[in-house]
DNA sequence: AGTTGATGTATCATTATTTAATACATAGTA
DNA sequence: TACTATGTATTAAATAATGATACATCAACT
């Protein structure tokens, strides 16, 4: 039915069914079958059967009044399977909670995923956006001081290629949206080891960066931590947060050498 | 295939889909197609495809290595998602930012979901084992402080049922495991607001639990403080927790009165 | 009240898709 | 080298998903 011919292993049915899922976001927070069908660009049909069966599954909850279908209690299951499956949290975790006691101050760990970051782990301090203080928010990398850290420590190509081509997204007046500006700034980065925004995601934040490096160098994931520009000027977070963040983040090895056991 | 007849609008494919999905938890971190066969109970050739469905579609990491599936970012992504729908969340997480901020205490929000209450916000502030710790942890109502206290505010009928009904899972030698013990404590927390357990999840912890009561004085919900038994006995807890912990819980509204508008 | 339009629900013949069996490929072990 | 377990690829068969349609329900408007 989809012009798009796939390799034959590839099930149809169970693609659309994800695609109901994902339909759920920050701006759909629930949704009616027409809605469903509108978001998604399925048959009302298939809407119909694949929002029964996942509310059947117990995917989906559903208001007996409104009719309008939600993410249920499973979502966050699926989080915690993620929580075990990667190795890299549950090193990071203690460290990242021995931090924030410490400093009180917001801290997060990002992990690149594609060309964003995605915060896989958020230890809020202080009032802060919502969106900024809950797990699995994922901004293009290039305007974040952790995807940029990251970008640091890859091949020249590499950076060459992510600034060429991945996305880029103004949040704030202050984005800056320059992508030699950017290029500029991983340079300096390098340099660095750390990155320091201002303004970037949230006006009168200021988000301070370093990477989590494993034995080859290169980083896939960075501690950030965000501070308010009216309670902090980007000298006393380098003097005052720098070194405990880099102390932290080199306490947390980046790579597993080892491969799970069979269960 | 399955011998269960479902209504017609039930997608079989889909279910199956979702099989394969919640094959991963804590003790399967990451499972070869072997394995899938195993845990999910479905033809070789079928996890053959719907995990090569599921891959595709970025919901599953393939170790090009050893071959072996595991969850991807975008699990953490529908935990977003399901963040932004539960209004709760949004109220409740700046004052557990608060609470965690002033008191220095791990604090948490548990749901109620069926017969086990579920973790939707962590804030860990001391050193604890990591399930503790992270989002979507799911465990036997009955044998938590915040299970027992959100069952304090139902009616009789309900509590009974759940006593005769509900799972019990001992998790340490201590943990209760007398049906009527847990009767006399929950008949204990609504008399007195609050349920105190000792070393039933964790040796050696002390956790202390308040409703989150809606209009109807019906609990979905409680706030849930976790300290050592080290740092506190049971008396100081009540003592300054307590008063805090109630406060905290107050200034959260248990429900919403209105819907979402159409997006 | 009555009409209209939008949404949710139910049914069913058609056929496209999944199925499950099997054969082949590959890798690790003895 | 042979053996076993695991992953991959390819089919014919028929089951199970499809999507069109009709019906039901509700709200808004005249």
């Amino acid at each position: 039915m989809l012009e798009k011919k796939q390799n034959p292993l590839f099930v149809g049915t169970l693609a659309k069914g994800l695609r109901v899922l994902r339909a759920f976001d920050e701006s759909h927070v629930s949704l009616s079958l027409a809605e469903l069908v509108k978001l998604t660009g399925l048959e009302k049909s298939a809407v119909q059967r694949l929002a029964h069966t996942l509310h059947q599954e117990g995917m989906l909850e559903r208001d007996p009044g409104t009719r309008r279908y939600r993410p249920s209690h499973a979502w966050l299951e699926l989080a915690y399977a993620y929580y075990w499956s990667d190795p890299l949290i549950s090193r990071a975790l203690p460290k990242l909670v021995e931090f924030s006691r410490v400093h009180g101050e917001t801290v997060n760990l990002a992990q690149i995923s594609g060309d964003h970051i995605i915060y896989a782990l958020r230890l809020p301090n202080q009032r802060t956006q919502f969106a900024a203080s809950i797990i699995g928010r994922r901004v293009a990398a290039l305007g974040t001081a952790a995807g940029r850290v990251m970008l640091a420590t890859w091949s020249a190509q590499e950076v060459a290629h992510a600034l060429e081509s991945w996305p880029l997204h103004a949040m704030t007046p202050k984005t800056i949206t320059d992508r030699a500006v950017i290029a500029q700034e991983i340079a300096q980065a390098a340099q660095d080891g750390y990155s320091l925004t201002q303004g970037q995601m949230i006006l009168n934040e200021i988000s301070l960066a370093v990477p989590i490096t494993g034995i080859d160098g290169r980083a896939h994931a960075a501690l950030q931590v965000a501070v308010s520009s009216h309670s902090f000027d980007p000298e006393r977070v380098r003097q005052e947060l720098l070194p405990a963040l880099l102390d932290t983040a080199s306490g947390i090895p980046g790579e597993t050498l080892m491969q799970e056991p069979r269960s």
